[in-house]
DNA sequence: TAGCTGATGACAGCAACTGACATCCGTGAT
DNA sequence: ATCACGGATGTCAGTTGCTGTCATCAGCTA
């Protein structure tokens, strides 16, 4: 993370990493399944709080509001460390091959609360669509949350573009 | 194509690919920015006329529909090649590298959207996430259409998933 | 014919990753 | 205390994606 930081990630190699860390390339690659991955540390397991937060929801919770729940419930642990993911978050922005990387874990998380929906008892269609939309909600939420400092918190931000979502289909 | 096709794309070395075009390893990188590209060759065509077609769009037509209007035209052109459209995506499917530039694809693409909505009077949040929703509903349906024989046609699959959208945030 | 330009070839080199084998270190059994 | 064992680490060689540099060649124009 240092380094990233200090010289970006596509100047950064693999061997300087392992140096910093006293240890070998070799060895950094037993730990991370690439370069990139360093970063993504830890995601699944906000991958499973989120997963967990839908699957305990109480069943009368409609499935749009219990993913928008559980984005909540997961925006608190973002706020706890909010530098560290912001300063997480500028070094993926400023590198191509990491926002691809991110955007595969994003896919990855749609995936998974899908079938938190599903085993729920929604079906396979509305599923789909219920969590792409959440995630789509909380990408621009996390993103504006990142841009501008502390003036809104996270989870408030996310509410007000779950209630975007429901106006852009009334109106189109 | 047919090279990755026959031996997938995590086996096929881009000696091996430019020895059957009957050209060097670096005239290959001059044609394309790296091995992932060859198969997103096009794609900024498609995403042109999905821009276009949302910015000719008639001015009483509303977000979402200009949206769905604009996939409904694309779906056209890939039902035109089919057979080709399937195995490309088989490829796609078949490797992780390609998914994750598969994304970024269709992220370059919400964007775009986006901006064209905005240039017809659209405010920001609703364009970001209207161009959103509209790419995954074409996510899912163009999924399903590959995956199934011939049985429906993209637009009639799109324009389903566009009703399941609608009905999604009704309920939830 | 001479000169210019754009595409290609040839070659060297870096960095990401992988496989194979040796080594070390902590733990538990004897 | 010693030994045996498993897991983590080091070492080394090799492949592949990708880039910079320079030479070459084909086509076009003056």
């Amino acid at each position: 993370m240092a380094l990233y930081g200090e010289r970006g990630f596509d100047n950064t190699t693999v061997a300087e990493i392992a140096t910093r860390a006293g240890l070998t390339e070799r060895t950094f690659f037993r730990h991370f399944a690439d370069k990139r991955e360093v970063l993504f540390w830890g995601a699944s397991a906000l991958q499973e709080l989120l997963v967990s937060s839908v699957e305990g929801a109480a069943p009368s919770v409609a499935p749009l509001e219990a993913i928008g729940d559980a984005l909540t419930a997961a925006s608190a642990l973002l706020q706890e460390r909010s530098e560290y993911s912001r300063q997480r978050q500028r070094i993926i922005a400023a590198s191509a091959e990491l926002r691809e990387r991110e955007l595969i874990k994003l896919a990855s998380l749609a995936a998974a609360l899908a079938e938190a929906l599903r085993d729920r008892g929604v079906p396979n269609s509305q599923a789909r669509l219920t969590a792409e939309a959440g995630v789509a909600v909380f990408k621009v939420a996390f993103q504006r949350w990142v841009e501008e400092g502390d003036q809104q918190g996270l989870a408030q931000l996310i509410r007000e573009w779950l209630k975007e979502l429901r106006s852009m289909t009334a109106g189109g």
